[in-house]
DNA sequence: CCTACCGATCGGTAGG
DNA sequence: CCTACCGATCGGTAGG
């Protein structure tokens, strides 16, 4: 009879995948060693190779875990009103909170995900489109009608509010969920407030 | 006596800045290797310890030759215009134009700054701290006054600032000098708007 | 014949 | 300014 898959096989594969992150966040994908990951979790190289086939494998699925849990969060919202600068607020503040403790997640999207070949890339690509496409739904509803018909500037508008959130880590990356949420709505305001600007 | 600086040094010198910066942009600072930075400006591995004493070395001349550049290129600016406003756009405006061909530097201030000593960090913080002056100065004075007293808020928003426009490269990297003129005017108009609708 | 690991070491390459 | 190397460590895999 065959052995069965181990009762911690995927408790295991978590502290890996926790602990990778956390190192090539720290050290960036080329300074952290599968050495140091696997001391991190107090197991031998060699068994890391028993759940992923290399390091590039490991890689993806720090990233792909990552966004596509980002994008079910916030696919998952219930949206309360029927107003898109509510709806917009509540977006950034619930990816503002799912960085609460994927701080090494978050960092390693934006400094290893160019470690990967094109093509695992572009699949992890996709999370961040359907992400970007619920910001720019709103924003749509709430710019002027000459700008939400410029796709150029809904572009870089929608980019603008990402950068709001991702760049959050850099300055306050030990925020409490209140004070996430108090930006989330500074963000918002910001925001809704300067789209009335534009002509 | 003793044999003169060679003519090219200073050139030679500048070469391995930008091909260090380039490969440690893609590739991360561990995964730069000082050889692949070698074969880029077509000299032996040894040759670049001539002139650099290490590789954390080459990191600190990238990025203190980076910073020191940006912030003496928004010290010099001419205000024309006494309105705050103006002076914000004109801030970031030059920021995004000054990394218009300084991408490489500007990954690696994001990605590759953490790989150096505290001491050095903070050394080039001092630079940064600079720049988020010039900006914060004009923030306090567009701000709604309860706003601008809270400095919680200002410097969330001082950052915020900061994050539009270090972002820009992530989605507009190879922008022209028009591009960013106008992506620089859409920050100052959606930071001044929103600046007036917080209470 | 399977999975789950270990100690040891493979061929290459790192920074210096 | 190069070749030739060093101690160590890299990502990955062997036998048991």
């Amino acid at each position: 009879m065959a052995r069965p898959i181990a009762a911690d096989h995927g408790e295991k594969r978590r502290a890996i995948l926790a602990a990778a992150a956390r190192l090539i966040a720290d050290e960036g994908y080329g300074g952290a060693s599968m050495s140091a990951i696997a001391a991190a979790c107090g197991i031998s190289k060699g068994n890391i190779y028993h759940y992923y086939p290399g390091k590039e494998a490991l890689l993806f699925d720090i990233l792909d875990t990552h966004l596509r849990a980002l994008r079910d969060r916030v696919a998952a919202i219930r949206h309360e009103s029927a107003d898109p600068a509510r709806q917009l607020r509540a977006i950034v503040t619930e990816l503002l909170l799912a960085y609460e403790g994927a701080d090494a997640e978050h960092a390693v999207q934006l400094n290893a995900m160019g470690a990967l070949p094109q093509a695992d890339q572009e699949a992890l690509k996709s999370y961040q489109r359907d992400l970007l496409a619920q910001v720019r739904q709103r924003l749509e509803a709430l710019a002027p009608a000459g700008v939400a018909t410029d796709r150029g500037r809904m572009r870089a508008l929608t980019m603008s509010v990402f950068a709001l959130v991702n760049w959050h880590c850099q300055w306050d990356g030990r925020a409490d969920a209140a004070a996430r949420a108090a930006y989330g709505d500074l963000i918002a305001r910001l925001v809704v407030g300067g789209l009335e600007a534009l002509e």
